[in-house]
DNA sequence: TGACAATAGGTTGATATCAACCTATTGTGT
DNA sequence: ACACAATAGGTTGATATCAACCTATTGTCA
């Protein structure tokens, strides 16, 4: 935010002859106030200081998210995963792919509807998990205590509200 | 959430001969706090519903905000954007490709430090940042209404601290 | 049962994201 | 001025994201 220019009531200066663009008060509203930028800024920011803690087992943080949500009893299918994940089910398609490679989930039609898939966490990808745990953890107590104390449930809960 | 199954106490059913994998109830723990979870799912969901919002001017809800982060007086460099955005520099190059082919924008040398470019913002650009205003704010709106007054900018002010 | 809508998922193409590695320019200290 | 570190950015390859379009299976109802 630093290297933006200070707020000029005026509007923007490089099309100061004619008044054919967005007013710079305009512009400035957007960059305060828009949730979209101000989300997708923190998603970056979060996602890479997961996979940088994640680098030495060569998962993303993605790819993690995706393996916990295939630790439960049941295997789920690729659409509850993509709900659940308020992913595009193609996005989820296409991210399965490295994982399947490397051995992690097996893929396999449900036997009650041919038309669905069953994604199964494998013993190699639950030994991984088991294994990541702990700099998932470390990591996450590391950015609760840059939050204020409180605010990360109330940050939860915000971002909840929007689905 | 809703597809999630209900919370055991004991460890993932699919393992129960073999305790090779994460405890079912740090899946859950994973599930419920994970900050990177929470803010990627709430990254998607704001940028599907902005995008949809921009479809008809053949925007996404990333290019709208890059071209707005070019709309101020002194075009600012690659870098900067890069910075204000919070993306990688190379994702930043990667995302102008589209937009200068459009002639939304321009790469320029600077001309006092050959290695910086300027990203310059075109009439076109500004135009189009204009005629998108608009759609911004009421879809801007429509999502604040859906978050509990006031928290929205409690909601920007966690987003802002994990910076 | 047969027609047809609804559901589950796959494929392709474009853009988005970042790491690793590269070149070119600028600043600095001697 | 020269050597060298620091800075700014480009290129490539892998994964991530979604829309548009496709097939196959299941459910419904006349």
């Amino acid at each position: 935010m630093s290297t933006w220019p200070k707020i000029k009531t005026a509007s923007c200066a490089a099309e100061s002859s004619a008044d054919d663009g967005l007013p710079f008060a305009n512009t400035i509203e957007v960059r305060d106030a828009c949730l979209c930028l101000h989300v997708q800024r923190a998603a970056r920011m979060l996602a890479r200081r997961f996979d940088e803690a994640l680098r030495p087992f060569d998962l993303t943080s993605g790819q993690f998210s995706l393996l916990v949500s295939l630790n439960r009893p049941e295997p789920p299918t690729i659409g509850s995963v993509a709900t659940l994940l308020a992913m595009d089910r193609t996005t989820l398609t296409a991210n399965l792919k490295p994982l399947e490679r490397r051995g992690l989930l097996k893929i396999a039609v449900d036997k009650d509807d041919k038309r669905g898939r069953r994604l199964i966490i494998t013993a190699a990808g639950r030994a991984l998990l088991k294994k990541t745990y702990p700099t998932w953890k470390a990591t996450h107590v590391e950015i609760e205590f840059s939050i204020a104390r409180g605010s990360a449930d109330q940050l939860r809960s915000s971002l909840r509200s929007l689905a």
